[in-house]
DNA sequence: AATATTAGCAACCGCACTGTC
DNA sequence: CGACAGTGCGGTTGCTAATAT
């Protein structure tokens, strides 16, 4: 499916990662963080460029990253986000967690698009039923996050997994399992901003000193909620495994 | 069975934005 | 203030597998 590996002119290297590569990529990574994708092939042994690196990394590599497999409820969201977004992916992929803006778009245009322009034309015809909250009409940006997050709402609640599903609205909105308030907290605003432009690496500095036994826990993270010893094990099965199995790719 | 067409998706490309000097 | 480098985003490409003829 991918573009079949060749050479540029100046020996970089595109088309489809092998997995020797996706290795490479992932242990150094892992020992050391993204500080500079333009630099960081060379160090890791790759004849990539920093771009195609980052690009590996945050679609495919990356801890966390779901493939294939979309549920009701996350193309429903997809649906949902794009008639209130646009074609502003990376904002989307915010709201779904897991999902990088690549696939994201990749999938509305395999299969949403065609069903969205459907419900589109249906929605035309029939009377709009569940009627927006009256928001402060002085503060469209504010405005534009509660009516998204009660379309959610309504989408989710409406869904055959509602009960699941309500809660992930709740989680997303208001940082809790509550349910019971209807505001967007800092949560959700940092965590759309941050999670994918900030820099993801194992700071196990923070890790030992943070106070924090749920150390990414949602309100940290927006992980899902694991204990320091958890992030021990994870970091350091990682580590080894990436090490023994792979060998370290300056000596490489 | 062979060929053509379509669908799905990983990866590339170009542009825009931001920070630094 | 302008030039440059680094990064991120959205659109597009091209390869492969699945399906149709």
């Amino acid at each position: 499916m991918a573009k079949a590996p060749r050479f540029n002119k100046n020996g970089v290297k595109k088309g489809a990662w092998s997995e020797d590569e996706d290795n490479k990529l992932r242990a150094y990574i892992q020992r050391y963080g993204h500080w500079n994708w333009r630099l960081l092939p060379q160090f890791a042994g790759l004849s990539r460029s920093g771009k195609s690196c980052r690009l590996r990394w945050m679609n495919y590599l990356r801890p966390n990253i779901k493939h294939g497999n979309f549920t009701k409820e996350e193309e429903d969201i997809i649906v949902e986000l794009h008639n209130k977004l646009g074609n502003k992916w990376s904002e989307m992929a915010a709201y779904l967690p897991g999902r990088s803006d690549n696939e994201i778009k990749n999938r509305w245009h395999t299969h949403l698009k065609k069903r969205s322009q459907i419900g589109q034309t249906m929605l035309q015809s029939e009377h709009v039923g569940n009627q927006k909250p009256n928001h402060d009409i002085e503060n469209p940006v504010e405005n534009s996050e509660l009516e998204l997050q009660h379309d959610l709402e309504i989408l989710l609640t409406e869904s055959p997994l509602s009960s699941s599903s309500s809660s992930l609205s709740s989680y997303l909105f208001n940082g809790s399992d509550s349910g019971a308030t209807t505001q967007v907290t800092p949560q959700l605003v940092d965590y759309k901003r941050n999670f994918w432009t900030e820099p993801f690496s194992w700071d196990i500095d923070s890790i030992l000193s943070s106070s924090d036994d749920n150390f990414f826990s949602p309100s940290n993270l927006f992980y899902p909620v694991c204990s320091q010893d958890m992030i021990m094990d994870e970091f350091l099965s990682s580590s080894l495994d990436s090490y023994l199995e792979y060998n370290d790719p300056f000596i490489n």
